[in-house]
Formats: structure tokens, C-alpha cells, sequence
DNA sequence: AGGTCGACCTGGCAGC
DNA sequence: TGCTGCCAGGTCGACC
């Protein structure tokens, strides 16, 4: 589910709700959403104050006083959920981790797919996600000159390369295919072909797409959700992904739905032009 | 080493 | 109304 921005919301959320609070009682309902044992993964996090959450790629990091850490990878549908009270019946359907605080509040952890993760970590080098992570791409160190080394003698499609975590951290299926087309790029284009003024443009509208969707809160297709369980506003903004056979927002031209690497591409073959080398 | 594919899961939806 | 197959904001390990 969450990309960058839908990630950054729900740790903005968190940083506001649980910063400075102590875990009264952890409890968990489904021991697959974590790496070690229930007891373990409990025994850890009880008693511990939540530090400001930041956020890494597509992690949300929570340091915990007097030590350690809490980091979570909330996967496809991996969501957490901050409440004044407990959750009741079908609301309560997919939580997998509750954590009691000593303001008398709930946090919860929820995901119906399970792919997301919380890690207890004593040390954040323990974890290899985050150690393999790219540049973050809002950050100092991803510029333009970084993109032109990193895609060079790239033979593979640009769109694949979007998402990879190593290339550049935090980008998904959606954002990837919603920046090529705000740089008027073909997702097959070979990454390592791009030219220097597509190359700006690329770094450009990757940066521009990412704050907007933050700004709106992040995109909602269905299941991502804030902490406190609203919808973002991104969707509306929204020019390609998954709306196969509707008329591009630029041209009106039928926008087109291709698989790369297994997965769904969306993009307009008239505003996207190429790829120049095939 | 770069790149692709299947596996990991559950559930919603389209089509028959 | 089923039932089947396909699809889904991600990541990892196996393989070519």
C-alpha cells in the first residue's frame, strides 16, 4: 500500500500522538507480522517511552527510550491506528498488535495481507533495508548529477529502476508511473538512455510529485488510511494509474496498462514517447 | 552484477 | 448465487 508519501503522513501522524509515551502493555494477535516470538517481541517493548518516529524509505522508525528500536514496514496494507479507545468488533477485524500507552490511549497495528513487518532492533545497522536504502529522494544527496551516474549503462527499463529501493528510496507503483508521466518519459525507455534534459526533468518531477501527494496526504486506491483512519486526498491528482482505456488528462489519448516485472504500468503512449532505443 | 520471477497472504471484484 | 481467475501502494530469495 503506503509509498513515500502515505509512509511520511502516517509518521508525521505518529511523531504528534505517541512522541514522550510509555508502553504500558504490548499484545500481540497474529505473530506473523513479526521476526521473533510474540513473548520476545512484547517482553521488548513493554515499558519502553516511544521516541519522535522518523522515517526511512519506506520505514517508519521509532526510537524507544532507554534503548532500541521499534521499525515498522507496513507492506501493502499495513496500517497503524491511534485511538482515545479500545476497538471493537469489525473494527478490530485485521489488528495484529496493540499497544496500551500511559495516556490511557491505543495505538494499533493492522494489516489484513500481512506482508508488513515490526522489528524490534537494538541497532538500526541490524537491518538490512534499511542499510541497503538509496538516497531518500527529497533529500540533499539526490541530485541530478546523482541520477545521471546511477542510470548510466542501466540497461533495464527506467520504470523498474523507479523501484528500486537501492536507486532511490520510497518510490512505488503508483508515484513511479505518475512521475514518468508528469516528465513525458516511456516507462520502457532503457534507464541507462535517458537524455540530460530528461534526466532534469525526471529529477524535477520526482521531487514535485512526492511533496504534493504529501501535502494531499498520500493516495488512498483502496485500503491505505492515516492514524486516525482517514483516506488521502492524492487520488484526485491522480493522471495514469490504473485508469487503463481512460483519456489522458493531456492528450486524450487512451491511456495504456503494460506489465514490467510482473507488474502493472500505466502510462499515455502519445505523451510518453519512445523508447527511442529499442 | 543486473534483471526477472515466484512466493508470501487475504480479500474484492468482474465475468461466467 | 456461486465459482474462478485476476488483481492489489512491497520485499525477498532463487535463478538466469
Amino acid at each position: 500500500m503506503p509509498e513515500l508519501p502515505e509512509v511520511e503522513t502516517v509518521k508525521n501522524d505518529l511523531a504528534r500522538e505517541i512522541t514522550g509515551r510509555k508502553v504500558i502493555r504490548c499484545a500481540v494477535f497474529d505473530g506473523r507480522v513479526l521476526k521473533v516470538s510474540p513473548a520476545v517481541f512484547t517482553g521488548a517493548l513493554k515499558g519502553k517511552i516511544f521516541g519522535r518516529p522518523a522515517r526511512r524509505a519506506k520505514a517508519i522508525v521509532i526510537p524507544l527510550a532507554p534503548d532500541g528500536y521499534l521499525v515498522a514496514q507496513l507492506g501493502m496494507t499495513g496500517r497503524f491506528f491511534y485511538r482515545k479507545f479500545p476497538l471493537s468488533g469489525e473494527e478490530s477485524r485485521d489488528v495484529k498488535v496493540t499497544f496500551e500507552l500511559d495516556n490511557g490511549c491505543y495505538l494499533y497495528y493492522l494489516d489484513q495481507r500481512m506482508f508488513g513487518r515490526l522489528i524490534h532492533a537494538r541497532d538500526l545497522a541490524e537491518i538490512p533495508y534499511l542499510s541497503a536504502a538509496g538516497p531518500e529522494p527529497l533529500g540533499d544527496k539526490f541530485t541530478v548529477d546523482y541520477l545521471a551516474v546511477a542510470l548510466k549503462s542501466r540497461k533495464g527499463p527506467v520504470k523498474n529502476l523507479l523501484l528500486n529501493q537501492g536507486f532511490v528510496a520510497g518510490l512505488g507503483n503508483i508515484y513511479a508511473c505518475e512521475i514518468l508521466f508528469a516528465a513525458g518519459i516511456h516507462p520502457e525507455q532503457p534507464a541507462g538512455s535517458l537524455s540530460v534534459p530528461d534526466l532534469e526533468k525526471l529529477h524535477r518531477h520526482i521531487r514535485r510529485v512526492l511533496r504534493e501527494a504529501i501535502a494531499r496526504r498520500g493516495t488512498t486506491l483502496r485500503d491505505y488510511r492515516d492514524a486516525s483512519g482517514k483516506k488521502g486526498g492524492f487520488l484526485e491528482a491522480i493522471k495514469v494509474y490504473g485508469k487503463k482505456g481512460r483519456p489522458c488528462p493531456g492528450c486524450g489519448t487512451s491511456i495504456v496498462r503494460i506489465a514490467q516485472a510482473g507488474r502493472s504500468t500505466f502510462f499515455c503512449p502519445a505523451c510518453q514517447k519512445g523508447p527511442k532505443i529499442h
